[in-house]
RNA sequence: GCGUUUGUAGCUCAACUGGAUAGAGCACCAGCCUUCUAAGCUGGGGGUCGCAGGUUCGAGUCCUGCCAAGCGCACCA
């Protein structure tokens, strides 16, 4: 409807510059928005007031004009002028009932279109290192890139859901190294665990298994591990240059164990987070390896595209990109003096590598704290010919987590942090999805454990849950009153539906794939939850109001046909959530 | 200091991207279960949209400057 509206409008303003009122030249973007107000229309559009000063003319009476350029269509039944030149549009009754024999027939697929056109899109998100179990952060960014991939899906876009695994670098190798100690530890050896290791309790675990793979293999005493070390950063050194040094160390000793030591951790860590969010609802075309980045030449290969380009240059022993000549602050590093790629070398090496496998867009979502990122990938795309335009980098703010009114601090490598599991273990996946996706991305987010965890009527999930079981109920106190539906009779006879609870509902219903094409286009998941709980208070309001299982044949199954279209709605609108639609509650 | 995100009701957040009288949920107050599930509904109080300018028919929304908070500013990822 509000599509047919633009185009009528846009065929007003040709006619109105063909009459030479408005100036040819013009191209405005027509925009129709719905009412606040029923007193104001169902429809309104500010074109007037946009188009009066090109036209040298006053908006009320460019309004008139357009007005009467309107061609004539029978779904509008009056149009009107208000305030300083709105175009009010008043739609026929009739056309209102439209939306449920939409719905009925178009199923669970009303609200899908196809606007994305088929373009190939990539959703690159989590992307967490696997050096440690999801914590809460990520569970965020999971929620509203799965919810993301699933809107662009349906808006048409051929959707590639993609986690880029950090299985290469000097994280991967503290972590290896962390691993080591540990499996040392439980061969009986004693000594101070470094202060820059990985602590989580998690690591224990690996090593544990280690030993009872590989018993005592790769056991050697304390003496040798640490003969010759620096100092750790509480005897008075440097805690980085400690950590590497045992990496070399570990490497030294272990020689081909170094691989078996490190892929222990790697797979054990891996699988834990596949596991996870797959049981977050949360799927994955592709997990793609950075060491198979390093492996296959790619990283090489894009250093010395940059280097022809001109865009390399050595420094203090190190090779640096000159991203400073493109936009970013100041240059970066992509070999350390020790030969080592940085992080950044291989994700230039990705993100040309996505580029290259032929997507029209890349949707990077990535932690706020990234964002000083940016500009250098896009620096880099530029300095190798590649269009950088077609990178979207969506920043997910951290959400705070309190208990209660205490503040739960979070580092990962103290591990103390609260994970993605305890938290679907305590609030369940359907509070969890819905909670990390209810506000704005950029938002700073309160996540208040104890909320969530309720499962009391504060908690909003419940209140859109309900309303869809409450429909369902009435289907099941139908069959126990001896009656059934009959859509058929229902549809011929849904003039029935006058209350005003019932034209409100038919307006929310009409909304629905308004709002999942604004929220896909604007990657704004929040979108749907506003409307799902605004569309669940009209219901439970009409449900309160009205008796659904009257008498009249023609009024009941009128009304039943209203509610399964809600139910519809609902069902569509929490799948693309990732949550469940319980019958009963 | 520089960059970036945010600042709206007591609290947590919306506001159709510049439109008409800024809205919800909690919390608070007063009501509604013999009726399709009360995880529900009805009514009420609550606001200098951080502050100050500017742009225009019109600003919570855009521009500038302040103030405050989060996050960055590595040869870590």
């Amino acid at each position: 409807m509000k599509k047919q509206l633009e185009t009528l409008i846009s065929q007003a303003v040709t006619v109105l510059k063909a009459q030479e009122i408005l100036p040819t030249d013009l191209n405005p973007t027509v925009h129709i928005e719905r009412t606040r107000d029923t007193a104001h229309g169902d429809f309104a559009t500010n074109i007037a007031l946009m188009l009066a000063k090109p036209a040298k003319t006053n908006p009320r009476q460019l309004a008139e004009q357009i007005i009467a350029a309107l061609p004539i269509n029978e779904a509008i039944s009056k149009v009107e002028i208000a305030g300083a030149g709105f175009i009010n549009f008043f739609m026929n009754s009739n056309a209102q009932y439209q939306v449920i024999a939409d719905i009925q027939i178009a199923g669970e697929n009303f609200g899908k279109s196809q606007i994305g056109a088929g373009k190939k899109v990539q959703v690159e998100f989590v992307s967490a290192n696997p050096t440690g179990p999801l914590h809460v952060g990520h569970g965020r960014g999971a929620a509203y890139g799965s919810v993301v991939g699933n809107l662009l899906t349906a808006t048409g876009f051929e959707v590639h859901r993609e986690y880029y695994v950090n299985d290469a670098g000097r994280q991967m190798d503290i972590l290896a190294t962390s691993v080591w100690l540990r499996y040392l530890e439980a061969c009986g050896e004693t000594f101070t665990f470094p202060s820059n290791a990985y602590r989580g309790e998690y690591v224990r675990d690996i090593a544990q298994k280690l030993v009872e793979s590989h018993g005592k293999n790769y056991s050697h005493s304390t003496a040798t591990v640490f003969a010759d070390l620096p100092l750790d950063e509480p005897e008075g050194g440097n805690k980085d240059d400690y950590i590497d040094a045992l990496i070399l160390r570990a490497k030294a000793l272990l020689n081909d164990g170094y691989r078996v030591v490190f892929d222990a951790g790697l797979n054990d860590i891996l699988s834990d987070i596949k596991e996870d969010l797959a049981e977050f609802g949360t799927t994955y075309n592709q997990w793609f390896s950075e060491r198979s980045l390093m492996d296959d030449g790619s990283i090489e290969r894009s250093l010395t595209v940059l280097k022809s380009n001109n865009y390399l240059y050595q420094k203090d022993g190190a090779t640096w990109f000159k991203s400073s000549d493109l936009g970013d602050e100041k240059d970066r590093v992509v070999i350390r003096d020790n030969g080592q790629y940085t992080y950044f070398a291989s994700d230039i090496a990705y993100h040309w590598n996505k580029l290259e496998r032929g997507f029209d867009v890349l949707i990077d979502i990535w932690g706020a704290d990234h964002h000083g990122y940016i500009a250098r990938v896009r620096a880099a795309l530029t300095a190798l010919g590649a269009d950088q335009t077609k990178l979207n980098v969506l920043l997910v703010q951290f959400a705070n987590l309190w208990r209660g009114t205490e503040k739960v601090s979070m580092s990962t490598r103290s591990g103390e942090f609260v994970t993605l599991r305890e938290l679907r273990d305590e609030v369940g996946r359907d509070a969890a999805r819905f909670f990390y996706v209810m506000r704005r991305s950029e938002q700073h987010m309160d996540f208040d454990l104890e909320l969530a965890k309720s499962k009391s009527n504060e908690n909003p999930v419940f209140y859109v849950q309900y309303a869809h079981a409450r429909v369902c109920s009435v289907f099941r106190q139908l069959t126990e009153k001896g009656f059934t539906q009959d859509v058929a009779l229902g549809m011929t006879n849904l003039a029935e539906l006058t209350a005003e609870h019932e034209t409100a509902l038919l307006t929310t219903l009409a909304r629905y794939p308004e709002v999942i094409e604004r929220a896909a286009t604007q990657y704004e998941p929040h979108l749907i939850i506003n409307y799902l709980r605004e569309l669940a208070t009209d219901f439970h309001t009409y449900y309160n109001a009205h008796q659904f299982l009257v008498e009249s044949d023609t009024v009941r199954n009128a009304r039943l046909n209203l509610i399964t279209a809600i139910r519809q709605v609902l069902v569509n609108g929490l799948t693309l959530l990732g949550i469940s639609t319980p019958e009963v509650m």
